[in-house]
DNA sequence: CTTAATGTTCCCCA
DNA sequence: TTGGGGAACATTAA
């Protein structure tokens, strides 16, 4: 579900709630979200205070006044500011001031504890919305297909099978291409179009396909926008032939196949 | 019953 | 070292 604009989403309204709190109690209940000595990380964040939430990749951030939790919201994870505690409810988190739970029915999410900066966002690449045209240029030279590269998340970090679909749309580069055989000027819409997919989705709060919900519980709207993804045999928007779906990297991948070349 | 799903990681092979 | 293919993780819905 988490892709960089639904994490940017689930950042900005789960921050209020958390900033200045104290975290009373915490209980975990997955060995896939949380591996290993569960109550030790519970011991470990219960009584500390939460510093800041920010969004690093497809990364919530959240700095303790003693060390940093990070939360991967895998595919299907939420993150909430209310609710009762569910059968998937995973992490959950008594606050000095509310509740934080942790839903993921996959539980392909991972909630991890680091004494100090987030670990696991140190090996990100840079994010999409800051790379600069020159710098992405540069980490182009890859002999890899572009949307697999896309998607590799130490290459840029953020952009899942949603955006990659949309932003190779929207600069008309076929998702198989060779990222290095890109011409100046296509990997400069490709830079642009990324950048414009990602502000465009935040404005809309994300894409719910099926699990993704901010921490309010509401839905995103920016998938009645696709133009490529989840579209397959409907008109390309541009010239009407239809959209395929095939399968890059093992995951379905939709394009125009007259709009986008090689 | 089979397939696919917003993701990541690990293994095998070229 | 890089890159591709496939499997694995767990659950639900079509």
């Amino acid at each position: 579900m988490p892709e960089l604009p639904e994490v940017e989403t689930v950042v900005r309204t789960v921050a209020p709630y958390l900033i200045g709190r104290r975290i009373i109690d915490a209980r975990f209940t997955s060995k896939f979200v949380t591996p290993g000595n569960r109550a030790a990380l519970a011991e470990k964040i219960k009584g500390r205070r939460i510093v800041s939430v920010r969004r690093r990749g497809k990364f919530v951030v959240i700095e303790l006044d003693q060390g940093t939790l990070a939360i991967h919201l895998g595919m299907t994870g939420n993150l909430l500011a209310s609710g009762k505690a569910t059968g998937h409810t995973h992490g959950y988190f008594t606050l000095d001031d509310g509740v934080l739970l942790y839903n993921d029915p996959r539980q392909f999410g991972r909630i991890e504890w680091s004494p100090g900066p987030a670990k696991r966002v140190a090996k990100l690449g840079p994010e999409p919305l800051e790379i600069t045209l020159e710098e992405f240029q540069k980490r182009m030279k890859r002999k890899s297909r572009v949307k697999p590269l896309l998607m590799n998340q130490a290459f840029i970090a953020g952009i899942g099978n949603i955006y990659a679909d949309e932003s190779l749309f929207n600069s008309g580069i076929h998702p198989l291409a060779q990222a290095s055989r890109l011409s100046a000027l296509r990997v400069a819409k490709l830079h642009q179009a990324i950048r414009d997919i990602l502000h465009e989705a935040i404005e809309h709060r994300g894409s719910t396909i099926s699990d993704y919900r901010d921490a309010d519980g509401a839905c995103g709207g920016f998938q009645l926008l696709h133009k490529a993804y989840g579209r397959e045999g409907e008109p390309c928007v541009i010239c009407g032939t239809a959209i395929r779906k095939t399968l890059v990297a093992q995951r379905g991948t939709h394009y125009c196949p007259k709009c986008q070349k090689r």
